[in-house]
DNA sequence: TAGAAGTATGCAACCGATTTCAATACATTT
DNA sequence: AAATGTATTGAAATCGGTTGCATACTTCTA
């Protein structure tokens, strides 16, 4: 392998000492203006590489941020980690981002991995099977920041950056109410994770508050993927009196169920009124197009990453500390797979 | 900040020296079994927490590995990432992840990034505007393999992981005339792209083969995003015959395409025929469905990485050197929306 | 039983940038 | 001209794990 350049072969050609060298790259204000430029003008020309490891073992820190994601094959995290990335990229961190595959051991590992990886900062979104945080603990006791969105852990020692789910479940289902829906179906994924645990708490508010009454035999608890309509549409089909209201807690299970309904001869909305969750391409593409929740995805992403940073680089530790949750603002998108009246 | 434990400390603990420590740890065959157990031992119970940056300042390998895609908020770019992620891990590489937003610019300095951040391979699908690549030189250079995915450059020095773009859309061609398409109105994005380059030649081919002749003005460049459709369909209206067949390089387009040609009455398939191009969710959900091209994306993701860890793991450095494409199965999907004959 | 061969461990020199403390050079003030 | 202040620079220790070479200790062979 071809010898590296080192600060010290810089020093040694322009006849200075190695610390002059590192200042000078590193902008300190106590260099020479001359002496400065000549230091970076060699520099370049003897293709110099800075080594990030060298600097990070004496500066004890990587530059880098540990991002967790459930999968990441998928539109909304996608979206998520495009936004960090930016932010990242601009505030000159790298980003490693590895996937849980929805399965705690996995997170698990990927957590250690981060930790020896020695990120500055790590950002969660947790498996749906993760009940608590304990594997979080070694960041913790480091002051590594910590940082959750989207799926966020119950306890609230830990920051997270979320949108309201009670509230847009809230507002989907007074929607279909108002639409003149009597049944409404909602069906959502584990309910160990917040975000559904929070939709149907939102679901049954709204129920309540309209004068209806909660049945859980209206509540589905399904995977939500390509393929869930099939099954989804069985399960309703069952229901007496038939449903007329259905709330999916996601645009591609939303789309799936539309399929299947369709191909029963099923009308939507005028038979049963459908709201998907997530605006995802999808709810724009089907026929009729579904009403959905718009979820920031990608300013989600930005605003986790932002604040991450900002505590890094500010060093006032406090306000992420002292910052519980950060809540974004969604909103009810109404489209016509839910428009009954005229 | 808590004093971190390191070999020395535990060297003291247990009445040896750092150096059968570090063996012990990282499993030297040197090491009694009786001396390793005690030493594994005692980290253990310290808490000890190996510091990569020493061990790849010293040992001049970092275990990550780059990604450098034009956007991470795509279907397809995810599910190659998630191929990619997955084998990343399992042979204990962190994965740094970067998009060039499908700038030259930024793909330049996400490379040096990467570059800097002596990651021990490169994956990259490059950006639409980059036509050359000197930004490499440095990995080049050093020996650092880099791997292309998807979009490679036309240089054959690389080597790439690849589907047969024109066999794909030569199939596609070949099937619409066989469905009785007489004009076929080919969209594309920018032809500085191997991908849509190779994909105009299969489209050529196919017309030759059959007795067609190829005319210019069947071929549309375009962004192939959400709302290109009714650009797309305004500019086929405009042409005289009417085409009745329509190949798009990517199924969002090509849903997007389907939307406003039934917005305008235009039946699919009976007046218009459309393919699309990567078999995305999209093109199983809308109605008609869509016949695509399916592209194994996470299998790419899977392929590529595996191909670049086995060239660092095995030092048999040539097998990739002398590896020059590596091409995947794809194959055409015919559905609904190409089917014209009963 | 001497000598060879093999096994287990340690010493000390790295890898390359940063930073503390101190020294020197230079400018300004009285 | 002396004193004080300020701007530049450098020596050396440090971050923590790895590795070539040396050494001590076993075991085996002739």
């Amino acid at each position: 392998m071809k010898k590296e350049i080192t600060i010290y072969d810089i020093a040694a050609d322009v006849g200075l000492s190695p610390t002059t060298v590192s200042r000078a790259l590193s902008n300190h204000p106590r260099v020479k203006e001359v002496t400065r430029n000549k230091i970076l003008h060699a520099a370049k020309n003897m293709g110099y590489q800075s080594n990030i490891f060298a600097s990070s073992l004496r500066k004890r820190r990587s530059k880098s941020i540990g991002v967790i994601v459930p999968r990441l094959n998928s539109a909304f995290q996608s979206s998520v980690l495009a936004g960090m990335e930016k932010i990242a990229t601009q505030a000159g961190y790298n980003l490693i981002i590895s996937q849980s595959m929805e399965s705690l051991e996995k997170e698990i590992s990927n957590t250690k991995i981060m930790f020896n990886s020695r990120v500055d900062g790590l950002l969660v979104s947790k498996a749906g099977t993760t009940d608590n945080i304990e594997h979080f603990q070694p960041f913790f006791q480091k002051d590594i920041p910590v940082l959750f969105f989207d799926r966020v852990p119950e306890n609230n020692h830990c920051t997270g950056v979320v949108i309201n789910n009670t509230q847009a479940i809230y507002d989907a289902t007074a929607h279909l109410i108002k639409e003149g829906c009597k049944r409404i179906v909602h069906v959502l994924g584990n309910l160990q994770i917040n975000v559904y645990a929070d939709r149907l708490k939102g679901y049954k508010y709204a129920l309540m508050d309209h004068g209806f009454v909660f049945n859980a035999d209206n509540v589905f608890t399904n995977e939500l993927d390509e393929d869930s309509g099939e099954r989804i549409v069985e399960k309703i089909l069952k229901l007496n009196p038939r449903p007329d209201g259905l709330l999916v807690s996601n645009d591609t299970s939303a789309a799936s169920c539309l399929i299947a309904l369709k191909k029963r001869g099923i009308k939507v909305p005028e038979d049963l009124a459908i709201v998907g969750f997530n605006n995802d391409l999808i709810s724009r593409m089907v026929e009729p197009n579904i009403s959905t929740i718009n979820y920031p995805s990608y300013h989600m992403g930005e605003v986790a990453m932002k604040n991450l940073i900002n505590h890094l680089d500010d060093e006032n530790q406090e306000i992420l500390q002292k910052t519980n949750t950060i809540t974004l603002r969604s909103a009810l998108i109404i489209r016509d797979s839910s428009k009954r009246r005229h």
